[in-house]
DNA sequence: TCATTATACGAGCAATTGCTCGCTTTGTCA
DNA sequence: TGACAAAGCGAGCAATTGCTCGTATAATGA
């Protein structure tokens, strides 16, 4: 995953406009069915453009799901400067869980489509790639921190407990659709914080959470 | 879900025998590449028969897939009344954890087919619904079990709880792949255990594991 | 034995999909 | 204004899919 890959760069404003939109249109409709049940010919439909227009920028269906990851990695990359920094060490467990968890349920609420693709069985080898490649990186992050923070861990643990812990995560994120109920998302993300700190707290040396 | 439906139920023996051999050579293909990706051709060819002998048992694509999902679903049935017995209630916690864990940790490396089914985003509204059935059974049970054994849970919260653990316990069961190391695979259910005690200890007024 | 039924086959149909290509419209710049 | 390029269009192609149906072979029972 490099970069998206066009047949013909947009050279005027209008056309950037469309490669947007499409990504936008194919995006929603991902949300909605899931990305092997949408059409090529259903995107430029919803979009309103032609079939020719669509394929003038993408080269081929993959193509555009290319785009859609490349545009979430960024955005993942982003979130994940933001939260991983030097402070969050001296912070304590709390809050480094909630810093580092409540960005996620933003993400996901705003990109639903995110967990069609990835949770997908079907998609392209370069998505799974992508995906995998994303994948990786918030466990070595949360590698890091835990070898930089817990007390005598090794890294083979270090990095299991990251693996499960963005498993745990990225679990109860899909519980998250796009209908639920803020208040249920509410709960979830609760429950969701205290089975992290319960599962952490003893790793960093700290008391867990007795009276639930 | 209630029954396998089929044009022709079998009346010779050779029949159920071509019946048995569809959907394990479904389940194969379908934990290779996933559901979609699978094509009744495919099938036919990989097991041997023709297409019209495929389509003389089974209406449809999907009625193959509804076949597996009976079969899986008896499967799991068994496996919960098997596991949720009288006797799990005066159990110590770490034994309940245990008692419930690896009988799933088995059906995942028995049925690999069903981490493609069930985490699909494109199978049909029926395989859905029965997909939706296995959850909410297994919330249930694990909402019964808490509402009997835990103290101060009200039903809402013993729902949650079970809902966060099932999520927690699919997405690491998920990890486990094919071709994933036993050994791996056992770290990985020591984690998984040790997260679910450490959150749920303290619902059962029971010490958490302080010494990590 | 033979008639009847169950089972098996696979060419090929109808529908859908990703995608092409020739043509038209729109924008740019001298 | 005119000439060239960029952008836009959509009928329709090639390939694939799920599936049918007419025909064959094999089992059954009288």
């Amino acid at each position: 995953m490099e970069d998206v890959p066009m047949r013909h760069r947009p050279q005027q404003a209008r056309s950037q406009e469309r490669v947007d939109l499409i990504l936008d249109t194919a995006a929603d409709l991902i949300a909605e069915i899931g990305y092997e049940a949408v059409t090529t010919n259903a995107i430029a439909e919803r979009a309103g453009i032609s079939i020719g227009s669509l394929y003038r920028y993408f080269p081929d269906k993959d193509a555009i799901l290319r785009g859609l990851s490349v545009r979430h990695l960024e955005q993942v990359r982003m979130m994940y400067d933001e939260v991983f920094t030097e402070d969050l060490v001296h912070l304590p467990l709390k809050m480094v869980i909630d810093s580092i968890v409540d960005p996620f349920v933003e993400l996901q609420v705003a990109c639903p489509e995110f967990k069609q693709i990835l949770l997908g069985s079907d998609v392209s080898a370069d998505i799974a790639a992508a995906s995998e490649e994303m994948d990786q990186e918030i466990i070595e992050r949360m590698t890091c921190f835990l070898l930089s923070t817990a007390k005598d861990i090794d890294e083979q643990r270090a990095r299991l407990v990251a693996m499960a812990c963005k498993a745990q995560v990225k679990a109860l994120l899909s519980l998250i659709t796009c209908d639920s109920a803020p208040a249920f998302c509410e709960q979830l993300t609760v429950e969701m914080k205290r089975m992290l700190y319960n599962y952490l707290a003893p790793i960093f040396g700290a008391e867990c959470d007795g009276a639930q």
